[in-house]
RNA sequence: GCGCAUGUGGCGUAAUUGGUAGCCGCGCCAGACUUAGGAUCUGGUGCCUCACGGCGUGGGGGUUCGAGUCCCUCCAUGCGCACCA
């Protein structure tokens, strides 16, 4: 019979879909297990043949882990909101509703065919009501709780009340943007609106006026890591730097948990460390430097700034502050004033990427103003310059130009001194930052090594009550608030310019439906133009709404209990399910979505509604599949086109060309002037009468034709080959080129599998014991196979397949005891396969029910080992030993040949080195 | 510039973790069988050499009886971040 993968698959995914095979449900006498994937965000495009990388090993992983007795969790969802169907609709008017649901209808078909083992029971998508009114249930905890630094955790808002009644807000000790204090009496006497204007900065979502990054072209505001070289990642439009009142989530609070929540789970090295420098920790001091008060200059007081090189304090020549730093205005000195302003205006129309383009030129101005160091009591003049962020430390820094090399190139462009104080580096040619080097030229701290000047300095500064040791991070709060249509209404509305938030019983808060999907004339988010649309019909609801990493920072919770409509999950089902076990996705989603999860994850363990504080345990970034791009060149001006090899003699303009009508590099000619009207008269210049086309990896997409659709293979080659092909590729978290050549090879291997089944045509076992070669085979592939899978090599797995069936091949082995066990081997690999040879054998349970072989070691043991004898490292013979011997009889043996060696050489060998079981090396 | 990762046949890759480098697959060469296929099977295939033999894991150096694997250094490629004081 022939190996007929079409119907096999069809029926095998018809009946698991009516057996319900892969419904799981808490089952207390097992462990538990759960694989997660990134949940895909269903473009209308469809799947290509690189999206269902991860999903295959995820599937692989999870069938195995189901088949060695655990029960898995193994859910996929859709992450449903999001800008290209807003686009869409924009452009068509189509309600992206009604996109998206087409869209997830065709994923799911495509995903239906690749034969996952998904439990759809619990499918999840993120525009769903019933979905996002647990993620806007969220929103409300977040605003209903502040940062307590004190516990160092998430507490509800009502215990700072408390305090503050009790005690004002004198001893709290909070993550906040509040800088005011007032005791219990003032805000007993605050009016509501003034106690919830301050209450708003204790908040963990909270309203203020930041800086953001606005896209004019999008007409949103966008989140650090949706913007890239100063263009925004989706669409590649301008982005530039706006103050307006946001929504913003207090992630900040978190850094340090952030960080210390990575020792204690198994994600890649690569993957932490982007996490590390996105949290940006960095240790250091804050100083004050008191303003020199001049007759020119009024303002008194103190300019604080960052340093984590308090060490370098004698070397400060000057201070620098970001043009928009608060006390710009009232240091400067009249003088100075006209030049200044000049230079603030144009700091701030030089746009974001403007300044990043040319980060080496230097501006800056003086500003008349000096302050006063603290050591020396010499005056310091200060300076504005656009090489201090005002978003980072306190947006002023002192400048140590001989051991900074942007203060350096300052002080070098302005003219300014340069003093060492570390000794090691020659300041005269540029900054040296090192800090190997003794301290000089800096009165107590002369002598002593960098790192012992540093806490020697800050003892000295926190004696002398000039600053203090601080621990700066680089991690921003999130932007919260998009100016979109389609995402999650923020579940808020504003009563004397003060926002509240609605009811948890009047949750959700669904979507509106408006006219048009465009902001309003007067530059609102779409959201104003929804008619009616208030709380309680007379206040108004926040008009932005949440952006795409809302609902995808927490679903892998809803997957544990996807149905309740009491709670985003039952209690049960969170003690159950607990966490990730392992986590697969894109190494992209490094700074964003994977510490956005992390952080809603230990706000909800904080407030106990979760039992763990990491979201998953273990995680690996599956490589992303790149397209093969194929090109043909046209000779310009011409219709004509000249093969790859002769195109050198040409003037040519390359072209890319559907790779579907391409094969082997070889242009289809009949198919290519079919392609295009425009191409129907093409003439071709060929090398031995065939186009040879040029190839470019590139990243797979419509506009270049190199798409690949999984359609298509699994039309051709079935989905168990598909799916054993894209492991077989390479290793998972290996990014690689797709090439649809090799698939041959695992083409074959199944046909051959199919044939070890098939006696004359007739599905036919022998009932014959196996021989212990055939034993030995089967177990050696047991082991590794099930070690491979452990460590997720399955590029490897799937190479023991083959060599194990071309043994059996060679011993014409068709043995049931043999090729049942290899069968449910195969199986997380090739499910379909597996079920229909499963079935044949005449077993009535899906083959995923059945226990995953153990190996049996007997079988692997070698009875003989090669020696490999080399002498003075080249291998000159081998000897063949029983590996029952004992090392003494080795030694023995090892002897005598060493007999040999003297006849051999003429001399008798000097040393004699055997490694156990392993090699004979002898030194003459 | 900083951080991370990766360099092995014509190609994708493998190597019991320091022990015979190149498993498995693609491709290629030769052959068998034909009901002529995108079928199946057999043998060969790192490089140089007619051969004996030599050379080989990005380059150079080191540790070791022994290095693709460990250390130093340089080079190349990819990804991430980018004035973070």
């Amino acid at each position: 019979m022939e190996y007929n993968f079409n119907s096999i698959e069809q029926h095998w995914q018809q009946y698991w879909k009516k057996n319900e095979t892969y419904k799981v449900s808490i089952d207390l006498t097992r462990p538990k297990y759960y694989v997660l994937d990134m949940f895909p965000y269903p473009s209308g495009a469809g799947l290509h043949v690189g999206h269902p990388l991860g999903y295959i090993a995820s599937d692989i992983f999870s069938r195995f882990k189901k088949m060695k007795g655990f029960n898995v969790l193994h859910p996929m969802g859709y992450d449903a909101f999001g800008l290209p169907a807003e686009q869409y609709a924009i452009q068509t008017g189509q309600h992206p509703a009604i996109t998206t649901a087409k869209n997830i209808e065709r994923y799911r078909e495509q995903l239906d065919r690749m034969g996952f083992s998904f439990d759809w029971s619990r499918e999840v998508r993120t525009s769903d009501p019933e979905y996002y009114k647990w993620t806007q249930w969220i929103f409300l905890k977040l605003f209903h709780s502040w940062f307590n630094n004190k516990s160092n955790k998430t507490e509800p808002i009502e215990l700072l009340v408390a305090e503050f009644n009790k005690n004002g807000n004198l001893e709290v000790a909070a993550a906040c943007s509040e800088t005011e204090s007032f005791s219990a009496l003032e805000w007993k006497n605050f009016n509501e609106v003034e106690q919830q204007a301050r209450l708003l900065k204790y908040r963990l979502a909270y309203l203020s006026d930041s800086m953001v990054n606005w896209c004019p072209t999008l007409g949103t505001v966008l989140a650090n890591e949706e913007v890239k070289d100063g263009l925004s990642e989706r669409g590649g439009y301008p982005v530039e730097k706006k103050l307006m009142s946001q929504w913003s989530l207090r992630i900040s609070a978190f850094a340090e948990r952030l960080l210390q929540g990575l020792e204690t789970i198994d994600w890649s090295d690569a993957l932490k460390e982007s996490q590390k420098y996105w949290i940006g920790k960095s240790e250091g001091a804050l100083l004050n430097f008191e303003i020199a008060n001049t007759s020119a200059v009024q303002s008194q007081g103190n300019i604080e700034v960052f340093t984590t090189r308090p060490d370098t304090i004698f070397g400060v020549t000057f201070i620098t502050l970001a043009p928009e730093h608060d006390l710009v205005n009232s240091i400067t000195t009249s003088e100075y004033t006209k030049k200044v302003e000049e230079y603030i205006s144009y700091s701030k129309n030089r746009s974001e990427r403007e300044r990043m383009a040319d980060v080496k030129k230097i501006t800056g101005q003086f500003t008349g103003a000096y302050v006063i160091h603290p050591f020396t009591k010499k005056n310091i003049p200060i300076w504005i310059g656009d090489y201090v962020l005002a978003g980072y430390g306190t947006g002023a820094v002192m400048a140590v130009p001989g051991h900074d090399s942007r203060d350096y190139a300052f002080a070098k462009h302005f003219g300014l001194d340069i003093t060492e104080v570390v000794s090691g580096g020659d300041i005269s040619k540029e900054a040296y930052e090192s800090k190997s080097g003794v301290l000089v030229n800096s009165d107590f701290l002369d002598g002593l090594t960098a790192d012992k000047a540093i806490k020697k300095a800050i003892e000295e500064i926190v004696k002398q009550g000039f600053g203090e040791s601080k621990v700066n991070y680089r991690l921003r709060d999130a932007i919260f608030g998009r100016q979109r249509y389609w995402g999650e209404p923020i579940p808020v509305y504003y009563k004397n310019n003060t926002p509240y938030t609605i009811l948890e019983s009047e949750l959700p808060l669904v979507l509106p439906e408006i006219d048009k999907f465009l902001p309003t004339e007067s530059g609102e988010p779409p959201l104003a133009r929804a008619k009616d649309w208030q709380y309680k019909g007379e206040y108004d609801y926040e008009p932005t709404t949440m952006p795409g990493w809302a609902g995808s920072s927490w679903y892998y919770l809803r997957y544990m209990d996807a149905k309740n409509s009491n709670v985003f999950a039952s209690a049960e089902a969170l003690n159950y399910w607990r966490d990730v076990d392992l986590y697969l996705g894109g190494s992209e989603h490094a700074t964003g979505h994977l510490l956005y999860v992390r952080f809603w994850t230990k706000v909800l363990f904080d407030l106990g509604y979760v039992p763990v504080d990491e979201p998953a345990k273990k995680l690996i970034n599956q490589g992303m599949i790149q397209g093969t791009s194929c090109f043909i060149y046209r000779v310009t001006g011409t219709n004509k086109f000249v093969s790859n090899g002769l195109k050198n003699n040409y003037d040519t303009t390359p072209l890319h060309v559907d790779v579907n009508i391409v094969s082997n590099n070889v242009l289809d000619i009949d198919a290519f002037k079919n392609w295009r009207s425009e191409f129907a008269n093409s003439e071709f210049i060929t090398e031995d009468g065939k186009y040879i086309c040029g190839n470019e990896v590139e990243k797979m997409s419509k506009s270049k034709w190199n798409v690949v659709s999984p359609d298509s293979i699994i039309e051709q080659y079935g989905a168990d080959c598909l799916r054993m092909y894209e492991m077989f590729l390479g290793p998972i978290e290996q990014s690689k080129p797709w090439n649809t050549n090799g698939i041959s090879g695992v083409s074959n291997f199944l046909k051959r599998f199919w044939r070890l089944f098939f006696v004359n045509g007739e599905f036919q076992l022998s009932q014959v014991p196996a021989s212990k070669q055939e034993l030995k085979s089967l177990h050696k592939t047991i082991k590794k196979v099930t070690d491979d899978i452990e460590k997720f090599s399955f590029n490897t797995s799937v190479s023991s397949f083959m060599i194990c069936v071309n043994e059996l091949m060679d011993l014409k082995c068709n043995k049931r005891e043999i090729l049942e066990p290899l069968t449910i081997l195969i199986a997380p690999f090739a499910p379909h396969i597996a079920e229909e040879l499963w079935n044949l054998m005449g077993h009535q349970e899906s083959i995923t029910k059945t226990i995953f072989p153990i190996h049996d070691k007997n079988y692997l043991v070698e009875d003989e080992f090669e020696y490999p004898v080399s002498v003075n490292g080249k291998t000159r013979f081998k000897l063949i030993l029983p590996l029952s011997l004992t090392k003494d009889q080795i030694e023995a043996e090892v002897t005598q040949s060493a007999e040999f060696i003297k006849h051999l050489n003429g001399s008798s060998p000097k040393k004699i080195i055997i490694v156990p079981g392993r090699i004979v090396n002898i030194v003459i």
